[in-house]
DNA sequence: TGCGTTTCTTAGGAGATTCACAGGTTGCGG
DNA sequence: CCGCAACCTGTGAATCTCCTAAGAAACGCA
């Protein structure tokens, strides 16, 4: 089931309308904290655990409906948390949290089971977007519940990451990507440029602001060029997103 | 919920009729004077600390509904007063307050679970209008409550940041932005030029006292332009906005 | 490894915004 | 009707914000 906020946000809901549940586990305290504050944003009841043994001892009585993993915990190897808590929750998604160096072989082997994973550092628009697939896929929220943002002839695909306008295909990319979904899902809501870092570039980016500026650029290029402008400056504010039309 | 006073005011109310809590954190008295003050003013009920401790135990009892922090506290580094408050009150909004030029480092991910912040100098007016957007999002207080101010044809989007008067768009500059949205606050009320210089312009402004003159001007030139005129003088009192009708 | 793609920094410039200054206008008391 | 105080607004300069070109560095893939 999905509701539409007052502010336009869409929230996944499960099917008795109660929030989804996840639960965040990973040793770092900054990680657990920055996950914790952006998925309760996201309306969802979050609890999370320092290591292994807490994390199974949550899910049993917490019963989540995704989990995030860090795979380098310190008291257990990620392979039997995950196989202990495949026993408590046979059915329960997990995104998998690992070092950019990780073995990809034996993370690609976990997630044809319909996990899936991210590489640390992270977006927390990349977290939040595979999560919500998860959970989505996972039949713990309303199917229905689709994978595509519209906003006017602005199409963007979740899933198989198509952006069109107006019917014309539009090829980005990653980041790019991610910034026109973070506008998309707030159309008409003015997005400061330090919501759109925090959001969209990995939570260690220690680079210049404008980089914001710079693919508010890119996007525009791609697809403002030579039509209506959907995306807009507020000068001193931040940026946003809208239908051409109004 | 919200509620409209005797003045024509419009306050934010949790569900349950009660005033909205705030809890003020700065070590700078004058600052948390000042902030009290306005707050108080919006209707809301307001407790102050002057250290991280002090911080974290008020919070144990006072419950705000929102929490505005300094990130420049004497006696723990703000991520960690945070943390604690965090563990207190896991869903309460926090605005950070922190100094222009850390904006770059420390301000990293603070907005990402929709928290917010603001950098001193700031203005009143921005303090408050970006905490009532963290409370109407959190749920604390009713959603209903909606960001749009009306007076009159003239219509005020705080989210958008748009501006129209009989359906046609305004293009207004931060500064007009603000006095208006000031002023339809507090609609059929005279307020005097110090007030509108104490609430729109940040606190450590040090200029003349006609920019208030001169951006009213701007702001007739823009929304009363060969209209019924909003915007009336009160010679030796102030200014005020009302309907063009009555 | 090598090549095309993507990401990000730097830097210059265009234009918008803020504000001081100053001269003009209006309203009001005497 | 005068004069003063309060208010209005044109002008212009300093500043700030934003945009984008150009190129370096990092990345991904064959």
């Amino acid at each position: 089931m999905t509701t539409t906020s007052p502010q336009g946000r869409t929230e996944l809901l499960r099917p008795d309308g109660s929030p989804v549940r996840v639960l965040v586990v990973d040793d770092e305290m900054s990680i657990t904290e920055l996950l914790s504050m952006a998925l309760r944003y996201e309306g969802w009841q979050i609890r999370s655990a320092g290591d292994g043994t807490g994390a199974i001892q949550t899910a049993r009585d917490f019963r989540p409906d995704a989990v995030v993993l860090d795979m380098m915990l310190p008291d257990m190897d990620g392979l039997t948390v995950l196989g202990r808590l495949r026993r408590e929750l046979p059915d329960v998604p997990v995104l998998f949290l690992t070092a950019k160096d990780a073995v990809e072989d034996r993370i690609a082997g976990l997630t044809a089971g319909g996990d899936d994973y991210v590489t640390k550092p992270f977006s927390l628009e990349e977290v939040v977007a595979r999560l919500r697939g998860l959970i989505r896929r996972s039949g713990a929220a309303d199917r229905r519940s689709d994978s595509v943002l519209v906003v006017g002839d602005l199409t963007l695909d979740e899933d198989s990451h198509e952006v069109s306008r107006a019917g014309d295909n539009i090829h980005l990319t990653a980041t790019e990507f991610e910034l026109l979904r973070f506008l998309m899902r707030n159309p008409r809501r003015v997005l400061s440029k330090a919501q759109i870092l925090d959001r969209v570039w990995s939570y260690d980016f220690g680079g210049q602001a404008n980089v914001v500026e710079l693919y508010i650029s890119y996007l525009r290029r791609k697809i403002d060029a030579g039509r209506e402008p959907m995306i807009h400056t507020r000068r001193g504010a931040g940026y946003l997103i809208k239908p051409a039309a109004s």
